[in-house]
DNA sequence: TTGTAAGCGTTATCAT
DNA sequence: ATGATAACGCTTACAA
């Protein structure tokens, strides 16, 4: 490996000089900075990043968390955040927590050892009172997910207009009974308050009360899915449609109904969330709630790396467009 | 953050028996080793990956090279080398090479300059006379992907047997019809050879003769199997079963011959390749090759580990088993 | 415009 | 068993 030495060396100018073309600096003659720019075409230089880091220098790698990166919400958010940051120079170390809180504050530590020059955070596990202390070595963001405790960038959708865009259109559909699913909790407060409130509101709109027995809790995947229909056939009443808070869930809801006979959305629709490529593999094609994915990664390395070249970002709390995209499981 | 300083500093000894104990050394008094721990503790000290990497000590990050991260393949892929990573205590710095020769050129380097101990491409853009070069800065290994002009370690399934048992499949059925899709080209070399043997076997074996017109090269996305679908109708001779390279490839082809008005798999069979979650999702279920893709991750980091530590595996070259899963489409 | 030298945090070598 | 020191490759005062 050529070192700036030997550049300099080659040259038979001094390291300083080298240096100063490598990083652009003025009061350079045009003729030295050929010289040094051949010869480390010559030799093939690439500065060394650790020396660079450890000078204090250059920042070069956001570090980025996602629960599960099998999950293909969270594999297309990765995709356009590593290519977001590759076109800035700056290079991606991923990792999952695996909703693991140990885990994600192993990942923190990266941080403060300088391992990473700031982190997206796409799911946080432990509460803010943890993490906040690590904001000091670096910044940290949030991407899809939020915190109300927090005051750091938060890149997210509008959950609460997604969930009132399904609701709403089951009732336009003229639909009065209608279940939910949530990843979390159906309370006031936590990451999936948004999307409750908007389920609500359109429920409220139209006058509908609200039905406990149909509201679904801690739901993720495509089997928590197949149980809920499983478990909606059981009930004495039975609602005719269903939000369901993931497309992934939205489809072992439609393979298990189709198990038990029913037609959706006959018998039963459905309305997913995210609109993944899954939507259109299912039968019938799932009506779905389209999040700007790609934008979102974009959007969370901009800022980061704003906050990175200390420039407060224009905004640092976007709020992204969802919107309903309209198939046959409605 | 503190520094090995600090805790000399702190401890009144030199940072030289500091260093022991972070590293283990022997000929430490058991008294100096209790008291530097505290002091560490107490100071929250953790060493500076840079410095370490500088000093051409420990190593602590590898690189993975995907093609698309958002193509499920490769992210389960990748959620098996991270979690086989962090349990041995390694990063992952993550790239997409994008299918863009340069970008991959990008990533070599950084191996070059020990941003990484090591390499694993799950899929390869330049030739090995391109790669080649950049192995003498630290190990590469391929996973997934195969070049016969290489010598390094390479962690792959059984691609043959994979495509011998879905002819096979299809040919017990009473197919003698059978069209076959390959992501690369019909030839005998390049990363589809032991695919395309693995089909032309089973069709020799049982005296079918070879129809050129069946047979699609290039093909990867959903797109590209509604492409396939639409193109076999308008054949003259039309095939009675099709295998895909891929389960995206077979979605699009389920997809279309539904929209055509064919049944599945009466009209037209078709099994996929690696039994990704959607093969559940498609109505029929999809029959398909299911590899092994976490224990392909998982084996491609032990074995990029032991080079690491400069120990041979035990098997550079492990073949990995794949095996028919039969569901509805055929 | 260019060069000299110090220092970032570690660890290995050589003393003691 | 422990300590002093140099070196890894780089950038940045400071000097010239």
């Amino acid at each position: 490996m050529a070192t700036i030495s030997d550049v300099a060396k080659l040259t038979g100018l001094s390291k300083s000089t080298v240096s100063r073309v490598i990083n652009n600096h003025p009061y350079i003659s045009k003729e030295k900075r050929k010289l040094v720019e051949k010869a480390m075409d010559e030799l093939g230089y690439q500065p060394n990043p650790s020396a660079r880091r450890l000078r204090g220098q250059l920042t070069s790698t956001i570090g980025v968390v996602v629960p599960r990166i099998a999950n293909p919400f969270f594999s297309y958010l990765l995709a356009s955040i590593e290519q977001t940051a590759f076109q800035n120079n700056y290079q991606v170390l991923m990792f999952q927590s695996n909703e693991n809180k140990e885990k994600e504050v192993y990942f923190l530590n990266l941080l403060k050892t300088k391992q990473v020059d700031g982190l997206i955070m796409t799911a946080v596990e432990n509460d803010w009172n943890t993490i906040e202390p690590f904001t000091k070595y670096g910044p940290i963001i949030l991407c899809n997910e939020y915190l109300s405790s927090a005051s750091i960038p938060m890149i997210r959708v509008n959950q609460t207009k997604g969930a009132y865009l399904a609701a709403k259109h089951f009732i336009d559909q003229g639909h009065t009974k209608i279940a939910y699913c949530t990843g979390g909790l159906f309370a006031d407060d936590g990451k999936d308050k948004d999307r409750n409130k908007g389920y609500q509101q359109a429920l409220e709109e139209a006058g509908i009360p609200l039905n406990p027995s149909w509201i679904f809790i801690n739901k993720h995947s495509i089997e928590d899915g197949k149980k809920v229909m499983k478990d909606i056939i059981e009930l004495k009443d039975n609602p005719t449609a269903i939000f369901t808070g993931s497309d992934e869930i939205a489809a072992g809801v439609i393979i298990q109904a189709k198990e038990l006979g029913l037609k959706v959305p006959e018998d039963i629709a459905v309305i997913g969330f995210d609109d993944q490529p899954s939507a259109e593999m299912l039968d019938p094609k799932l009506t779905t709630i389209r999040q700007p994915i790609e934008q979102m990664g974009q959007k969370a390395v901009e800022v980061l790396l704003s906050l990175l070249n200390k420039s407060e970002p224009e905004n640092k709390m976007p709020e992204l467009p969802v919107e309903l995209v309209v198939r046959n499981s409605t």
